[in-house]
DNA sequence: AAGACAACCAACCGCCTCAGC
DNA sequence: CGCTGAGGCGGTTGGTTGTCT
């Protein structure tokens, strides 16, 4: 499925990606983190534009997006937010852990339109201005960071562990620290806050054990491995760098909880 | 069996925002 | 304060697959 391959202008590859890449982009991010997306092909060996190495790591490579269909009560939710929030699929997203805004936009459109055309004729439902005004300041990525420091104590054990992760990108991390969240409550979606009572108990029951679940420290770096995988030319990386984004936001974690 | 059409979804494109300088 | 580059977002495209005739 997708475009058949060619070449940019700049001799990168574009259209599907073969399992080949797959693996490099996968084995890449997964040991360094997307440090730089645009530097990122470069030293993963792939001649790709950093953009679309980005957009296949964040739909379809990372660990944490879940495959297969929607469930009903993913259904609704979607249905729920879009009313609220309305073409903000990354909002919507960032509420569906697993679900990436392109798979859920993909599934608007093929699914979910045709079933609220059915349901509620040809009128399909537009958000009004006022509520989109609100989504917009809820969604700021930059207000969600600065929340960091009012996270509520008993969900600092979600904190506890994920930003050793080698799995976990800053920005799926971030999305972990945003501490609103869907809670289905008497058939009906709602969005809560870390602030609310029995927060994190609700947090787990609404999203499962995935954000919770312990990560496995990466005890596959091995200096010797890496240097001769260096020789083997697998993988180059710049000098300069030493720790990954997750690092640098395990600092800031550190720094707003000091007592962890 | 085969052509036409619809449905699906990965990937691309262009624009916007924001941080760094 | 303006410029630049990187990341992110939403709309759109187009190839593949499934279904119908």
């Amino acid at each position: 499925m997708g475009r058949s391959p060619s070449f940019d202008k700049n001799g990168r590859k574009k259209g599907p990606w073969s399992p080949e890449e797959d693996d490099k982009l996968r084995a890449y991010v997964q040991r360094y983190g997307h440090w730089n997306w645009r530097e990122l092909p470069k030293y993963a060996g792939l001649s790709r534009c950093g953009k679309s190495c980005r957009l296949r790591w964040m739909n379809y490579l990372c660990p944490n997006v879940k495959r297969g269909g929607f469930t009903e009560e993913e259904e609704d939710l979607i249905l729920q937010l879009h009313r609220q929030l309305g073409n903000k699929w990354s909002a919507i997203a960032t509420r569906l852990p697993g679900r990436t805004d392109n798979e859920i936009k993909n599934y608007w459109h093929t699914h979910l339109k045709k079933r609220l055309m059915k349901e509620n004729g040809e009128a399909i439902f537009e958000p009004k201005e006022q509520e989109i005004e609100a989504s917009k300041s809820e969604t700021n990525l930059k207000q969600r960071s600065n929340q960091i420091t009012e996270f509520p104590s008993e969900n600092r054990a979600i904190l506890e562990s994920a930003p050793l992760s080698p799995e976990l990108s800053s920005s799926e991390f971030s999305s972990s620290l945003t501490y609103d969240y869907a809670v289905l409550r008497d058939k009906e979606w709602v969005i809560e806050d870390g602030n609310s009572t029995n927060s994190s108990a609700l947090l787990a029951e609404a999203i499962g054990n995935f954000w919770t679940e312990p990560f496995l420290e990466d005890k596959s770096f091995n200096k010797n491995e890496f240097s001769s995988r260096m020789e083997e030319g697998e993988f180059f990386y710049p000098d300069s760098l030493y720790f990954d984004d997750g690092m640098d936001l395990l600092y800031q974690v550190l720094k707003d909880f000091p007592e962890m």
